[in-house]
DNA sequence: GACTACTTATAAG
DNA sequence: TTTTATAAATAGT
């Protein structure tokens, strides 16, 4: 009931009116703008919305958030608002003819929306079972090509990567038979020492061949 | 450590990625959404702030706030970003604004078709792994969800034909009694035909209902 | 829409 | 900034 408990004082709940202290209102400030933040960002994510957060402080600093792209989101607004009133327009025509347009734009997206959230099984209610058995064959045959298509990439992967892998083991032939003719023809060092000296060789030697492992770094998704 | 503890059920703490259940979305989107509009002006009382809130849900309804006018704020919002061009005239603005609506809209329905394409498998080309392995999961979660909601469908069937069966019941039986009482009243029957008949009602093999049962023909998809 | 039991935000230090 | 006690928001029912 009262703002000045002196028994506790390091106790809070605050009414929601300026806050007098400038200090306390700055700080007030930058722990509940980053709250008001990350709440904006979590109902976009959690829910799916699109959300714009514009804040200017009261010394004039702009912040600001947007879940997609700030001016998507205003001009979305703004068509939403703009169907009231403007009627700036040249001619009457003019405004008609945009409207019914504006109308017919709305519904298709309207009706694409509606339809792919059916499809996500997101607005299946009040639906009787022969539209459901539709819409689960739409289902089973997108999901058919999909694994079909997935199927073909995966070949593509495995195709290139044998054809890297046939070119590794020429290399790695390449290069044994390299080690051969060099360990043959020093007689000086083993076999172990050998193949490190090589090594050494071939990198500082023949550059060229850095670019063809790299090239075999795989990306299977 | 589980986000699954079977011993308490009232538990909590979610992770902050889009909610799969389209009913627990929804409703939390309208608790967030009260949530996050209350905390906006609650900052902007608390520290004299100007700010604007957009919100647009899944479905493509319109929530808004503003601490002193909605176009205010976005238009003190544009003098910061638009350091970069708009020295446009009242009529040209016009005319851009209008243009760019139709660009987004046509834009958005180009979109939400070629997603739709997608999901139906007919536009797969130059996808690669992993957007085949999302849109399959968009897929199976779709499907899922269909086959649950038929065989939700396929129970409310169930429900109302074993009432219809048991109404035929009820009635076969006071069928019975009356024909008891007229065959005890005629003496013509016997006490063993009467009980026979009637345990054929409760197997639902008597023919004599076959009027009755026309009306519970069943659609099953 | 209401009710906990819990998490999260935050006023004050 | 970090801590702490408390208020507020909210996930699951």
């Amino acid at each position: 009931m009262c703002d000045q408990l002196s028994g506790k004082m390091t106790r809070k709940k605050i009414q929601i009116k300026k806050i007098d202290n400038t200090t306390a209102r700055q700080v007030t400030f930058s722990k509940r703008r980053r709250g008001l933040f990350k709440k904006a960002f979590e109902l976009s994510t959690l829910c799916d919305a699109d959300i714009a957060l514009i804040v200017f402080s009261a010394t004039g600093k702009l912040f600001e958030y947007a879940s997609s792209s700030m001016q998507q989101v205003i001009e979305r607004h703004n068509l939403h608002s703009d169907n009231l009133g403007k009627m700036d327009q040249p001619s009457l025509e003019l405004q008609l003819e945009n409207s019914t347009s504006y109308t017919m734009l709305s519904k298709e997206i309207e009706e694409k929306t509606r339809e792919l959230r059916k499809i996500k099984g997101e607005e299946l209610h009040g639906m009787d079972i022969e539209e459901l058995w539709k819409l689960e064959k739409v289902l089973e045959v997108g999901l058919s090509r999909v694994l079909e298509t997935k199927g073909e990439r995966f070949l593509e992967e495995i195709t290139v990567l044998q054809r890297k892998g046939a070119q590794l083991m020429a290399e790695n032939q390449r290069l044994k038979q390299m080690e051969n003719m060099f360990s043959t023809q020093t007689h000086v060092l083993e076999q172990g020492r050998s193949s490190e000296s090589i090594s050494n060789i071939c990198n500082s030697a023949d550059p060229s061949q850095d670019n063809d492992s790299s090239d075999t770094s795989l990306k299977l998704g």
